[in-house]
DNA sequence: TCGGCTATTCGGTGTTGCTAGGTACTGGTA
DNA sequence: TACCAGTACCTAGCAACACCGAATAGCCGA
């Protein structure tokens, strides 16, 4: 889509991913699949693996690697008790943000 | 504010000053204390500098000087025709992934 | 004269997503 | 058998962006 949406991706891709995990334990390739197929069309396979990984790390998400018939081991994430609460943080921050762009657009020019 | 906002301002606060520019031409000093108004508590005054200069680079804004009474003359930045297509683009790509965003949160858990 | 407010600039840092590869397992086909 | 496409994961190096801390400079009141 181009380098508009790379940037704003920064600080908001993670909490989709999380969101994502939110929902139900996904694995990397499953969730960047899901991303193209709702628009996301150019996230990169890489950016969403370093993304788990820095998750993990930081212990939002628990881990389990799970044979597939197709290919190697998927690994498996799901959100943990940490995760929701982060999770719960990145909805607060993004209401924020969205509000006053929001009014910022409604207002426009001149007032 | 916290690390989260910092990470989501990243592609966002450079639409969120040009839509500032889009209702009136306004100088850094000025943008930056408009911001901490509107609960931006700690935007850095650096960034929002740096920001004016890569716009201006980029040919989104004209510039004047503007002697000030109460201190070094002010830089007064206008959005010019320019300015406001890719304003018009920002607010698209905004458009376009807050309403995935939106739409995942309002999915919520097991959807 | 000194501190405080106005106003701008700059160098260095950390985080993030992208590019562009590579590894590895399965199944189908020439 | 050899090869390729699809599945699934990982990595090193890069560019962009916001932050921090400090410096510069002009004005005014105590």
């Amino acid at each position: 889509m181009g380098k508009l949406v790379t940037e704003m991706l920064k600080g908001t891709l993670e909490g989709i991913v999380l969101a994502i995990l939110g929902r139900r334990p996904a694995y990397g390739y499953e969730i960047t699949a899901w991303l193209r197929d709702r628009g996301f069309s150019d996230i990169a396979e890489g950016t969403v693996y370093a993304l788990l990984v820095r998750i993990e790390q930081r212990g939002l998400v628990d881990v389990r690697k799970v044979p597939s018939e197709k290919g190697p081991p998927r690994k498996v994430y799901s959100l943990n008790a940490q995760g929701r609460e982060y999770l719960e943080e990145f909805w607060q921050t993004w209401s924020f943000l969205a509000e006053r762009l929001e009014q910022l657009r409604k207002e426009g020019p001149q007032t």
